[in-house]
DNA sequence: TTCAATTTGGGGAAATTTCCGTATTGAAAC
DNA sequence: GTTTCAATACGGAAATTTCCCCAAATTGAA
């Protein structure tokens, strides 16, 4: 049998110790790679394909972990992606899932439960928790797929702008950060600012809070 | 040389394996208790004290890691409280500075790092990022209260003033609606966010809502 | 392959916020 | 009675955000 060949993504070192850590001594799976960003991913990528990539949803840099993830399926449908989420990050349960995530798993799990995720995801089946899963079902049984999450309002640009504005970030700030120009950065806030019907900085960052796009 | 004996409060397993697994093998600490929450971390003070507690701040349950803090070195003095943020949770560092951590780390750390600060920690240093440290000398410098708590720093009227701005008022709607000048506005809007150590307007509305100043 | 949406960027000016200060009043504390 | 603190307020300049326009490149879907 084959070992379960897996590219980790966290931007948290202490986190990519752990589950390195978690796979030292034991037969099933191996840590092929470290990313600290999707970036850093990519270029992996490119080098060799996993078979799975285990990725945090919260991510510093350009890409979000969910549209890494959108990225990733895209440009190699084979490889499977098992989102390893924190605590108060439930929320980017259905976007993950639309992104083409096959499993989710939290950051509390034990290294048994991490290794039944990854056996699950290597053979095609899906690992979410039974809540989760009764979520995602729901979720697609009231034909909710459009209105509810702010994944449907603002595209994942405007998510990720938001979120750096909510988390105290300057025109000039985010500009850097996402390498564009600040007028860019000016254009997009005017778009979300407009969607949202919202006409003042201290509005958006409630509402990212209250729609999970940043933490309080 | 003793080693410098610590328990680690995170309430992610990962999280627990990944510092575990950056003591194995090293001769300068030793980490002999975790624990999930700030319940588990009494009891095993209760069991007998380490030198140093190494804690998340944010956790789930009923106390926060900054509470904990607090209490740990209410009945504890002796104790050093380290505290390991993850990504946007710098508005902590001032009150875990003043409920008596004596450091402030991030979950990035290296290896190296981690043992730097734990030894500081554990020779009665404070150990900070210099970023860090100047937002403190200067909040301190700029007469911030010692003695105070967030909550109660604020007077009545500043309170008033942060909820206005957290619900979205600009400074003229604000001094309209208290009838008072905008320039008087801005004054209290300039030591609020001096007293409580904060950079911008989302911190403050975070901060807001954060201690029921305002509403989500 | 066309069409709409997304992402990107700009000019120019107005409005707002921020950063230096300083300063007066009244009330409470010492 | 003097000091401290809260609340009030101003000037001037710099920095930032906002608003009005516009438009190209890219992408995705029909």
């Amino acid at each position: 049998m084959q070992k379960i060949r897996f590219i980790l993504v966290d931007d948290h070192r202490v986190v990519r110790a752990g589950i390195r850590s978690m796979m030292v001594g034991q037969q099933m799976a191996e840590m092929i790679g470290e990313a600290y960003n999707a970036d850093k991913l990519f270029t992996l990528l490119e080098k060799g394909l996993p078979d799975i990539v285990v990725m945090d949803i919260r991510m510093p840099g350009s890409l979000s972990g969910i549209e890494a993830t959108r990225r990733v399926k895209k440009q190699y449908p084979k490889v499977k992606i098992l989102i390893l989420s924190g605590d108060t990050t439930q929320d980017y349960l259905i976007p993950a899932f639309q992104a083409g995530a096959t499993g989710f798993l939290n950051k509390d799990c034990s290294r048994d439960t991490f290794l039944e995720a990854l056996q699950k995801v290597y053979y095609g089946q899906n690992y979410f928790s039974d809540e989760d899963s009764s979520r995602i079902f729901q979720y697609f049984q009231q034909g909710g797929n459009e209105h509810d999450t702010y994944a449907s309002v603002l595209t994942e640009r405007e998510v990720e702008i938001t979120r750096a504005f909510a988390e105290g970030n300057s025109y000039k700030e985010i500009a850097d950060k996402l390498s564009i120009s600040p007028r860019t950065v000016e254009t997009h806030k005017k778009n979300i600012m407009q969607k949202l019907g919202l006409d003042n900085l201290a509005d958006l960052v409630r509402y990212a809070i209250k729609h999970n796009i940043a933490d309080l």
